[in-house]
RNA sequence: GCGGGCGUGGCGAAAUUGGUAGACGCGCUAGACUUAGGAUCUAGUGCCGUGAGGCGUGGGGGUUCGAGUCCCUCCGCCCGCACCA
């Protein structure tokens, strides 16, 4: 009886499909198990035999749990929105939705065919409104919440709101964007423009001006991880940074989260890594360098109460702000203060009583940040400072008039008393405190009118300082010049008239160099200098100020401290422009390169002098935070995710904006749908594509969001719809996601690494804190699967003439490489004839042969339709059905490793299935005995049971083919079809090749599908041996085996194997210097 | 440059804890059956050598009775990040 493949094949995935044999239930008696693949795009390209890898390991591992008595969720579904439905749609006009349904339904038809065992009733499709509506649902959760850093999770906007209402910003610790002291009363003062101005710097989902990288060759705007080499991932366009309002997420509020949560998962240690790198954490300390020969400010003159007549933009830059976006230094001087509050001096004690009981009506705060520093006493409706200063300060007078100066200059005023007169002289102190409240002025109007916008709110440091990051605070004594990025706003305030045509010119250019550009030049050193300095906080010393773009303006504060003997580029930059170099670490050869090592002992550095490198470190950020010149920080190179796009098969955002501000939808008015346009073309005025569409509107009267959100929106969150597919109630219900609960098993590709993967792991962190699911990380267990490539077949041209070359003669005359299909190649070999039918170019072809033959050569690239090497599997189904294609790309090699297609290979497995199959049939028929099995027979039958059994457990798939080989071999050398091995069998095989087995399972008489058969139980029994051939070695080399029963002890085998006459011919008379016995392992006999 | 991974026959690869290197498959060689074979079956197949034997897991060194596996060092390839202070 013939192996009919496609006759079995046909007949069990109907079977499937009409008897829903896959279909799991949100209940069971049974241990749940979910496992997940990464849904697909569905791309016109329909699938190539690459794409099915992933799929056929997690079907296996799903069958087998599934034998193995487990409740599996095995769900498949369509990352459906995306940019290549819409390019098509541009080309062609036809809707992307009904390229996207076409497209879906070839998917479908070809993962039938391969035999999947999905829940089809599960099905998802992201750009599905029924699915959207939730996409947007989530949107708006992530808009109405704020992330609290006092108790690390998101929150609800109405509990920030509550607390504005209470005690203003002061005390909030949030993740946001730079804003503006407000007090309660203030707050309740704005009006509601303001109010929603200032909520949204600090919701999760906000709207701002942004750097974002433009892409205009698409039309739109890109992520990061969309930028690969300064170009777009999809079609290579150049990109250009542009500032453009965009909604964002605040992933950056997770980014300890994230980092810590690797530890708790089980993913490859190179995932986790390039993870690590993305979020990017360093530690070190922000400083302020104080620019050298300031003007003198016009408030210091007059002493008390004096406001500066300063222009507009000035007094934007030197209104304090809480550094609330800056939450570490934040919670750290916050935490300071509350110490000092429960630990006062007896001098602030008595003055807290007497501020406290005084009837001047007006509230004052004790230990009060502002800015970087802490103030005792703080009125501020009239900006009136009260210090209290033990005798340590006459320590410090120096940093105390530092502090005052900048307090001032700030609009306050500061009273300083000494302990000793608050204690005996009271009244006097209260007396002088009166006066000055009197003769200020309220600034409380002031202060609501004079800063035109929260979102405008300038860096606290004011003009007076340049905040630098490092990460090295201890070689603070190396630094030898400062360096702005040229996009930095001090940039052009700081540079001296005499330079700043050169400047300016130098920072234009740079700004203007596109991302490519400035990557393909990393080596070429190039700045300018400003003319101005700064002076060195410990050494006093003058610094000189340049601007290069070797300094980045997205990460820490766009500026560095340079430390030329310790930072390979500030070295390279000295060097070029002729700057001191000082070591700072014993040893260092600062002559051919800095020393950027951790390791050493501090030199020509002060206090630092003889410390090692981490100590060096400790001790420079306290001595800089006593200074109250910075502050130690933690910085992420993670940034916010741009999540507005300008294209048209997107997500639609479910906003509207009243006087320029936007407002979410109600629930009951989603899904916002997609409008009809006339071209998926951005407008003319440069609007995206929905703007086209003829009075579109979320809200009657009001203007909608025109912008998109990105493919990763419904990705983000697609395995909680799985568990619940067709809720029209919720996003998910909470029994459903208490009852599936995380992801137990994902696959996919690692090229998701810094996209969707860590998306994901965002928005399940949300959903946690928001209580919708209990467990903050998707999947516990995540595989990446290799890519499978191609093999590209390349002939050679003449240059200039229509002539091609074999190969083999390529290199006697000028050639240029021609791809050519691979379907016209033969091993080595092309087919001129079907070469020549490929299109009118190879029509007249000449060919130049090499002894009769076209031979090609052959190269290992991504598989994609563009380079003609795609092997679609419909055709290897076709001639060996999908059990031998399963089974040939498990067989391929370790299912995580990357490697070429290569068709040959696949007889071997085609031919043992045919055996496979042979072992239950006759020539006429089905031939199965009820005979008792051999021991050796079963001895083949569990040997294969453990194996199958660890392969699959460990994803070693490869291995686990390569078993059946093995268990086939040897049953078909005991001429075996006894039905004891050949039913459990059968069973062992289903996972892989699940079509032959359910054939042989109902010929073996079951009526059921073997789906839930019982996973056969492994018996050690079977294994167990009298006897084992002991490999004898001397001197570790092998030289034969001896069969030794197993039941005596390792002194007899010693004396068993010095006695045997083979081992006396090795010794040549001599005694063995030593004997080692391994049981059930090995002899080694040392001579 | 930094981080991760890898390097084993003609090819894809095995060797799970330091214990017989090359399982299994492809390819190749010879043979059988055959009108024929690109079907099937049998035998062989790491390299050198007629043989005994020797050599072999990128190179060099080390630890060990014993190393593909552990350590040091160098070389090569792949992936990711890339002026991240």
């Amino acid at each position: 009886m013939d192996y009919n493949f496609a006759e079995i094949e046909a007949k069990w995935q109907a079977y499937w499909n009409k008897n829903k044999t896959f279909k799991a239930e949100n209940k069971s008696d049974k241990p749940k198990y979910y496992i997940l693949d990464m849904f697909p795009y569905p791309s016109g390209a329909g699938l190539h035999v690459g794409h099915p890898l992933g799929y056929i390991a997690s079907d296996i591992y799903s069958r087998y749990m599934r034998l193995k008595g487990y409740n599996v969720l095995h769900p498949m579904g369509y990352d459906s929105f995306g940019l290549p439905a819409e390019q098509y749609a541009i080309q062609t006009g036809q809707h992307p939705a009904i390229t996207t349904e076409t497209n879906i339904k070839r998917y479908r038809e070809q993962l039938d065919k391969i035999g999947f065992s999905f829940d089809w009733d599960r099905e998802v499709r992201t750009s599905d409104p029924s699915y959207y509506k939730w996409t947007q649902w989530i949107f708006k959760q992530l808009f109405n919440s704020w992330y609290n850093k006092k108790s690390d999770k998101a929150e609800k906007i109405e509990t920030l709101i509550t607390e504005f209402e209470r005690v203003g910003n002061s005390e909030v610790d949030a993740v946001c964007e730079e804003t503006p002291a407000f007090t309660a009363e203030d707050w309740e003062g704005y009006d509601e423009k303001r109010q929603q101005e200032i909520l949204l710097n600090y919701r999760l989902a906000y709207l701002s001006d942004v750097m974002v990288n433009w892409c205009p060759g698409l039309g739109t705007v890109l992520a990061n991880e969309e930028v690969i080499n300064g170009v777009s991932e999809r079609g290579g366009y150049p990109v250009e940074r542009k500032l453009m309002r965009q909604w964002s997420m605040r992933i950056t509020a997770y980014a300890e989260r994230l980092l810590q949560g690797l530890d708790k998962i089980d993913w490859s240690d190179a995932l986790k890594e390039m993870q690590r790198n993305w979020i990017g954490k360093s530690r070190g300390a922000e400083v302020d360098f104080y620019l050298k020969d300031l003007p003198p400010t016009p408030s210091q003159g007059g002493g008390v109460g004096q406001h500066s007549d300063t222009s507009e933009t000035q007094e934007k830059s030197t209104t304090p702000s809480y550094h609330t976006s800056s939450p570490e230094k934040y919670k750290l001087l916050i935490d300071k203060a509350l110490e000092m509050r429960q630990n006062p001096t007896e001098g602030e004690k008595l003055m807290w009583e007497l501020l406290r009981r005084d009837a001047s009506g007006y509230h004052f705060r004790r230990q009060h940040v502002i800015d970087r520093f802490i103030a005792d006493f703080v009125c501020l409706s009239k900006q009136l400072i009260i210090e209290v200063d033990g005798d340590i300060h006459d320590l410090q007078k120096e940093e105390d008039e530092g502090r005052t100066h900048e307090l001032i200059k700030w609009g306050y005023t500061v009273l300083r008393f000494r302990n000793e007169e608050v204690t005996y002289n009271p009244s006097d102190v209260l007396s002088k405190i009166r006066k000055a409240l009197s003769s200020l002025p309220d600034v409380k109007d002031n202060n609501t009118q004079g800063t035109p916008s929260p979102l405008s709110s300038g860096e606290g440091s004011g003009e007076r300082s340049i905040k630098v990051f490092t990460t090295r605070p201890d070689t603070i004594f190396g630094v030898t010049f400062m360096v702005l990025a040229p996009e930095h706003e001090l940039v052009e305030k700081i540079t001296t008239p005499d330079r700043i045509d050169e400047v300016m010119t130098y920072a234009e250019e740079a700004k203007n160099r596109s991302e490519r550009e400035r990557m393909t030049e990393v080596k070429r050193v190039s700045g300018a200098f400003t003319g101005a300095y700064v002076t060195h906080p410990f050494t006093g010393e003058d610094i000189p100020i340049w601007v290069s773009d070797y300094v980045l303006a997205g990460y820490g504060t766009g500026a560095i401290m340079a430390v030329p003997s310790g930072d390979q580029r500030d070295w390279n930059f000295a060097n070029h422009f002729g700057i001191d170099i000082i070591p700072v670490i014993d040893g260092s050869d600062i002559e051919k390169e800095a020393n950027e090592t951790k390791e050493g002992i501090l030199i020509n550095s002060d206090f630092l002098n003889g410390l090692q490198v981490p100590d060096a470190i400790k001790l420079a950020i306290e001595k800089i935070e006593g200074k109250g010149i910075g502050i130690g920080k933690t910085n992420y190179r993670l940034r916010d995710a741009i999540f507005s796009r300008q294209r048209y098969w997107g997500e639609p955002f479910p906003v509207y904006y009243k006087d320029g501000v936007p407002y979410m939808l109600e629930d009951s008015e989603l899904p916002v749908t997609l409008p009809e346009v006339d071209k998926y073309l951005p407008t003319e005025t440069g609007e995206p594509p929905l703007a086209r569409a003829e009075n579109w509107t979320t809200k009657e009267g009001y203007q909608p969001d025109y912008n998109t959100m990105p493919g990763w929106a419904g990705s983000s969150w697609y395995y909680l719809r799985y568990m619940d597919a067709n809720n029209e109630g919720e996003f998910v219900s909470k029994e459903a996601v208490d009852y599936w609960g995380q992801v137990d098993l994902y696959f996919g590709g690692a090229e998701h690494a810094t996209g969707h993967l860590l998306y994901v792991r965002f928005w399940t962190m949300f959903f946690k804190d928001m209580g919708y699911v209990n467990f903050d990380e998707p999947a516990k267990k995540l595989i990446n699967q290799g890519m499978i490539q191609g093999v590209s077949s390349f002939t050679y041209r003449i240059n200039g003439t229509k002539k091609y070359v074999s190969a083999s003669l390529k290199n006697e005359f000028e050639t240029t490489p021609v791809r050519v299909d691979i379907s016209f190649v033969e091993g080595d070999e092309l087919d001129i004839k079907k070469f020549k039918n490929w299109g009118p170019d190879y029509k007249d072809a000449e060919f130049e042969l090499d002894n009769g033959k076209m031979f090609v050569t052959h190269e290992v690239e991504k598989m994609s339709k563009s380079k003609y090497n795609v092997v679609n599997p419909d055709e290897i189904i076709e001639q060996y059905g999908t059990d031998t294609l399963r089974m040939y790309e498990m067989f391929l090699g370790p299912l995580e490793q990357a490697k070429p297609w290569d068709t040959k290979g696949i007889e071997g497995v085609y031919r043992f299935l045919r055996k496979f199959w042979k072992l239950y049939t006759s020539k006429e028929a089905f031939d199965v005995s009820n005979d008792e099995p051999t021991k050796a027979e079963l001895k083949v039958l569990h040997k294969t049971i453990k194996k199958i059994k660890d392969d699959i457990e460990r994803m070693s798939f490869n291995t686990g083919v390569s078993a059946f080989m093995i268990c086939v071999n040897e049953l078909a050398d005991l001429n075996c079809n006894k039905r004891a091995i050949l039913e459990p069998l059968c069973v062992l095989i289903s996972p892989f090749a699940p079509h032959i087995a359910e054939e042989l399972w109902q010929q073996l008489g079951y009526t059921e599908s073997i789906s839930y058969a019982e996973f056969p139980e492994f018996k050690e029994e079977y294994l167990v041996e009298d006897s084992f051939s002991y490999p004898i070695s001397f001197n570790g080399k092998t030289r034969f085996n001896m069969e030794i029963p197993l039941n005596i002890d390792k002194a007899e085998v010693e004396k068993l194997v010095i006695e045997a006459e083979q081992v006396k011919k090795y010794l040549e008379g001599k005694a063995p210097k030593k004997v080692i016995v391994v049981p059930n392992r090995i002899v080694n006999i040392v001579v």
